[in-house]
DNA sequence: TACTTTTGTTCAAACGTTGAAACAAATATA
DNA sequence: TATATTTGTTTCAACGTTTGAACAAAAGTA
C-alpha cells in the first residue's frame, strides 16, 4: 500500500507543460528562468511532495555530498563529540556524514576505507587505529584524489592535513602543575611511542622534568595500550619499586582510572601520598572519587577545524594549498587527584 | 596531479573488444557469460584498478545499499555498541551505515530524517529522542515505503517493528533483588511516563511492590530526565522525607550516579543504609566506588536483532509480514551498591 | 526597418550501470 | 537433414538529473 511512485522532475514538468530541463533550472534558481516559472515550479513541487533524487544528481555532477569519518571507537566522549561537531559543520554546507568505526583494528579500518570509497564519498576525515602502521590504505585514498584530513591520531609520513593538540606542551603543563604541588618523583604511564601523539607526550614529559631539574628515571616510564587493565598492572609495578613515585602522569584516562583503583586498594592516599593526572578529560574523571585531574583536548574545536579544513579542500580541489598542520592548545583541568596545596 | 580519470566498465569493454553490458554481466557473475570472458574481465578490471560506481548502479537499480541509523547520542556505551553490531550485520550483506545523532532534540531528529531520506537510504533503524512526541516525521518514512525499525525508545502508535528489552520484567528483577536484601521502602527515580519504556518500568515497579506485599507510596516515585543533576536533586528530596527509603531504584545509571554522590556527601552508607540500583549498565557503574548494581540490556543483541529484522524487510519488501515486536530479556548485574547480604 | 542583445525556454547528450529482449552461433534432438 | 534448444553476446533503453548549445521571441539599438 505504502510504496507509491516517487515524483520526479518530469512529473512537475508535465503538470506545467514545460520541459524537465526548465524545472531543474528553476529548482536550482538559474538566472535565465523567469520568476513566474520558478514560483510555479516550487508550488507544484510542494504539492506533489517532490524530493530530489540525490543519486541521479550525484551521478550527473560527479559529487555525492557524502563525507566519511573514521574513528577508532564512538564509545568515548572525545570521539563522539568530535563527530557531533563535524556533522554540525558539514550538514550546514549540505554534506551528509557516514561514520565508520575501526575498533582499533587495522583490518576493520581497511574495510571501512574500502566501503567509503565505494560509496563515493567526496572526502574523508579520520583518526587512525592504534594498530595501524602500514599506511597503504590511506595512500589509496590520496591516490584517488579524495581529500583526506587526519585528526588526533595522525601520521607525519602521509603528508595530509592534520588537526590535533600540542601533546608536547600538554606534558609540560602537567609536569609543571605536579611540580607546583611539590612532587619530585613523577612516573609516566605512557602510550606506545610508535604513535606520534604518545611519543610527543613522552618527549614533553622528559624535557619538562629536565626543565625543573628533576632526574629522568627510565623505570618510571612504562609504555602500554592505556586501558584500565594496563593502568592497574603498571601501577602495581610502580608500587613495587623500592623508591616509590610521589606522582603518576598517565597518558590516558582509563589507565589513570586503573592506577587509581590500585592505589585505593592499597590504601594509598591520593593525592597526599601519590598525586595522579590523566589525559583526555573523559567525563568519568569528574565522577569518580577522588576526581581525576586531566587534560582537556577541546574536542568540539578539533571537530570544527577538521570539518572546516575539509570544506576548504572540497571548495578548491585543484588549488595546491600548502598542508595544514593545525595544533590547537589543550587545557589542564585540575581536580582532587592532584591537588595537594590550596585545596 | 593525483586526480586521474576513473576506469569504468566501458574502459574494460574497450580493452577486450566486447560491450559494456557483457562486462557488467561478467562482473556480477551472470550465468550466461562464458568463464573465459569472466576471467578476462576480472583480470583487466584488476589491471585498470576498476572500482564500480556505486552511484550509477544505485540509480539504475533504485537501491542505494545505505541504511540510516538514528540515535539520541553516540556517547554512551549502550548506543555505541548497538551501532557497532548493526554495522557488523549490515556490512556483511553489502550495506553501509549512515549514523545520525538527534542529541535528544526533536528538531535535530527531523533534520536527520530528511537528510537520510534525501540520501535515499534503503531503510532506517532508529531510537527516538526523549523529546519526541509528534510522530509526523516517522510517518513520513513509513509513507515513503521505507522500512523502519525502532529499538529501545519506540512508540506503539507507529505500528512498526520494534526491538527492546522487557522493561516491565526488569523492574520485577530489580525489586525482587532489593527485597531479598531486606529492603522494605524502595524509592523509584523514574523516567517520564510518557515514554513507553519508562512507563513500563514504573508499572513493573508498582506491580512488583504489590507482589511482595509492600505498600506503594507516591512520594517515593519521582519522574525526571534521568541526568546526573536530576539524580542529585531527587535524592536530596528523598532524604528530606521524614520516613527515608532504604533503597533507591533509578531508571537510568546517570541518575543513579547523581544519587550516589548525594548519599556519599551526606555520609550515608551504601548499601547498608540505603541500597542503590541503576539501569543500562553503563561502564562507569563498575568503576565507581561502591560499584553500582544495574540492568544490562544486551545491547549487541538488540543491535543484531534490529539489523536482522531490517534485512528481512529489505529482502521481502512487499510481503505483508506481521509486525515484529521483539522483547529480549535483560539481566541484573549485582554489584556492591545493593549487596547487603552474602557480600 | 534591420540588426543586435537579452530573456526564457527547449534539445540532446551525458553521468555509469543494468537488464530485458534480440540475435547469431553452436549444440542437441528428432 | 531439419528443427529445437542452449550458449554467449549485443542492442537499446532506462534510472533522474544536469548542462552547454541551440533556438525563438521579445526588447533594445541604430
Amino acid at each position: 500500500m505504502a510504496a507509491k511512485k516517487k515524483t520526479t522532475i518530469k512529473d512537475i514538468a508535465n503538470v506545467l507543460g514545460i520541459t524537465p530541463s526548465a524545472v531543474s533550472k528553476a529548482l536550482s534558481n538559474h538566472p535565465r528562468i523567469s520568476d513566474k516559472t520558478k514560483t510555479a515550479v516550487l508550488q507544484i513541487a510542494q504539492n506533489l511532495n517532490y524530493q530530489p533524487n540525490h543519486l541521479a544528481s550525484a551521478l550527473r555532477k560527479g559529487k555525492s555530498n557524502l563525507v566519511g569519518v573514521i574513528i577508532p571507537k564512538a564509545n568515548s566522549h572525545f570521539f563522539s563529540s568530535i563527530i557531533e561537531k563535524i556533522e554540525e559543520v558539514l550538514n550546514e554546507k549540505g554534506y551528509n556524514v557516514i561514520i565508520a568505526q575501526s575498533n582499533e583494528s587495522y583490518k576493520k579500518e581497511c574495510k571501512s576505507i574500502d566501503a567509503l570509497l565505494y560509496t563515493q564519498v567526496d572526502g574523508i576525515i579520520a583518526s587512525m587505529a592504534n594498530e595501524t602502521i602500514k599506511l597503504d590504505y590511506y595512500e589509496k585514498i590520496k591516490s584517488k584524489g579524495i581529500p583526506l584530513i587526519l585528526f588526533d591520531r595522525g601520521e607525519n609520513d602521509l603528508n595530509v592535513d592534520y588537526v590535533g593538540i600540542d601533546d608536547y606542551l600538554s606534558s609540560h603543563m602537567v609536569i609543571e602543575h605536579l611540580v607546583e604541588q611539590g612532587c619530585k618523583r613523577i612516573a609516566h604511564i605512557a602510550g606506545f611511542s610508535h604513535t606520534r601523539i604518545y611519543k610527543n607526550r613522552i618527549r614533553g614529559y622528559r624535557d619538562a622534568l629536565g626543565k625543573f631539574g628533576l632526574p629522568i628515571e627510565e623505570s618510571l616510564i612504562i609504555e602500554s595500550n592505556l586501558g584500565i587493565e594496563d593502568g592497574r598492572r603498571i601501577m602495581k609495578q610502580l608500587l613495587e619499586l623500592k623508591d616509590r613515585p610521589d606522582a603518576v602522569y598517565a597518558a590516558g584516562d582509563y589507565a589513570a582510572l586503573g592506577a587509581l583503583q590500585i592505589l585505593q586498594e592499597n590504601h594509598i592516599d591520593v593525592p597526599k601520598d601519590i598525586a595522579l593526572v590523566g589525559f583526555t578529560n573523559e567525563p568519568f574523571t569528574s565522577l569518580v572519587t577522588p576526581s581525576i585531574t586531566s587534560v582537556e583536548q577541546h574536542s568540539e574545536q578539533i571537530g570544527k577545524v577538521a570539518a572546516e579544513t575539509l570544506l576548504k579542500r572540497l571548495d578548491s580541489p585543484n588549488e595546491k594549498v600548502s598542508l595544514n598542520k593545525l595544533i590547537l592548545p589543550a587545557a589542564l583541568i585540575v581536580r582532587s587527584s592532584s591537588q595537594k596545596v590550596n585545596a
